[in-house]
DNA sequence: GCTTCACAAAGTGTCGACACTCACGGAGAG
DNA sequence: CTCTCCGTGAGTGTCGACACTTTGTGAAGC
């Protein structure tokens, strides 16, 4: 997947690596490792032992242990004091939580792009509409996948607000893996699409009700098609 | 303020120090920290240099630099590579994100209580209340602002969300050297104790639409007593 | 007097080492 | 045959050291 592992990484780094030009070991380590765990060659419960990690970087411990750190913040490792640090379990109740919290932020964000966005704004969520009609039609899930990540994404900037952008970014890191599965469910992508398409019309009439209603909506069947999937974050 | 200095103590260590019976070096210098810098006696801007932490920590440089990245993600403190650290400045335009965020997430916290709050909750609450409304009587701004923020602290965990009340207390932790200020404005007390008594009765009739309102309101309310005071967030 | 350059001092990122703690399997008791 | 206890190996938290980068100061040039 040439196009989603670009996209992948670019959406990882804006969270981890703190925009040096030379990223530190560490912030390699941790993109590195949330890359494992995201696209699940690192399974929840897996022990991540900083020693197993320095030798498998050919580092030393210390920015294994930095790395591990920030992954624990972002939710992705769980570290208790004196133990091995272990992949992170996503319980089904916390992803309810997760994608909760999502669609009542992005509702906001919604809101704000109705008061905000220029027609420049307005062109380039157009033009993510046109890629994400053109991926439907192929029936290329990965790829309306990334391109609806950055349809969510370009709407954050327009919104113009650091702190929230913060906030959805953490969240929605956390939540990428079953977004994947979420698109992925047969039958998504049609309503999707139209979805969107009424979003976007709904922002160029300024009608911040139906766009946050509709933002709402998007956000929450991706959680319907979850639970539907059968995931139940359980290990096989 | 010995009230004031054992309940800023608690609030910190839910956020820092991972619970642990003995809490790491780490956890304890990164508290100490955060308390100076809430506190004033740490201004934004200055340099926060890990050699001369470990110094006055007597410890080596590992566990000062662990602290200082904790402080980082929470806000404290920015780092750029290969700099030294400093005291996060607080712009104008983040204070209002921030408290804006705030409204909406505690206007939400406001619904989950009304929809699950047992009379145990509310009692609690209601005891919050009585303290709220004494403390006011004896006009003790220091004793009302923790009250208060065990008010926030209690509804959120009526909700029983991990996720928000996460985010909150990122957020909150940000806030809390300006919520002080916010409430030492003269006048500020009796609106927020009458607003406090219509929220509980609002919480006692189930009124969602109303308890939102309100509590929104007197966050944003928090958000205007800073603006009025002057606070630019610029260095004298 | 102001700018530029260079060099010393200070600070950061990373390393390998060490003491202490924890997990685990095998020996012995029941 | 199962349970308990202990020893051993593995892992964590912390330390001091070192190379490289940044800062800041003062001399030289304009």
């Amino acid at each position: 997947m040439p196009v989603g592992e670009a996209a992948r990484q670019l959406e990882l780094s804006r969270t981890f690596g703190r925009g040096a030009a030379v990223p530190s070991i560490a912030d390699e380590i941790a993109l590195a490792v949330a890359t494992e765990i995201i696209e699940g060659r690192l399974s929840p419960g897996d022990d991540l032992s900083s020693v197993d990690l320095a030798r498998s970087f050919s580092s030393s411990r210390t920015p294994v242990r930095e790395a591990l750190l920030v992954l624990e913040r972002e939710g992705f490792v769980e570290i208790t004091a004196r133990r091995r640090p272990r992949v992170a379990r996503l319980l089904l109740r916390e992803v309810r939580e997760l994608y909760n919290l999502r669609a009542e932020l992005y509702a906001l964000v919604s809101r704000a792009v109705v008061q905000k966005a220029g027609e420049a704004d307005l062109e380039t969520l157009r033009g993510h509409q046109r890629a994400l009609e053109a991926a439907a039609a192929d029936d290329d899930v990965d790829r309306y996948f990334w391109i609806n990540v950055q349809f969510r994404n370009t709407e954050a900037d327009i919104a113009r607000d650091a702190t929230l952008r913060r906030v959805l970014d953490s969240l929605g890191l956390r939540a990428l893996q079953l977004r994947h599965l979420s698109l992925a469910q047969p039958g998504r992508l049609e309503p999707s699409v139209r979805d969107h398409a009424r979003l976007l019309q709904a922002y160029e009439d300024r009608d911040a009700e139906l766009a946050s209603a509709l933002t709402q909506s998007l956000v929450r069947a991706g959680h319907t098609a979850i639970e539907r999937s059968g995931w139940t974050g359980e290990e096989p």
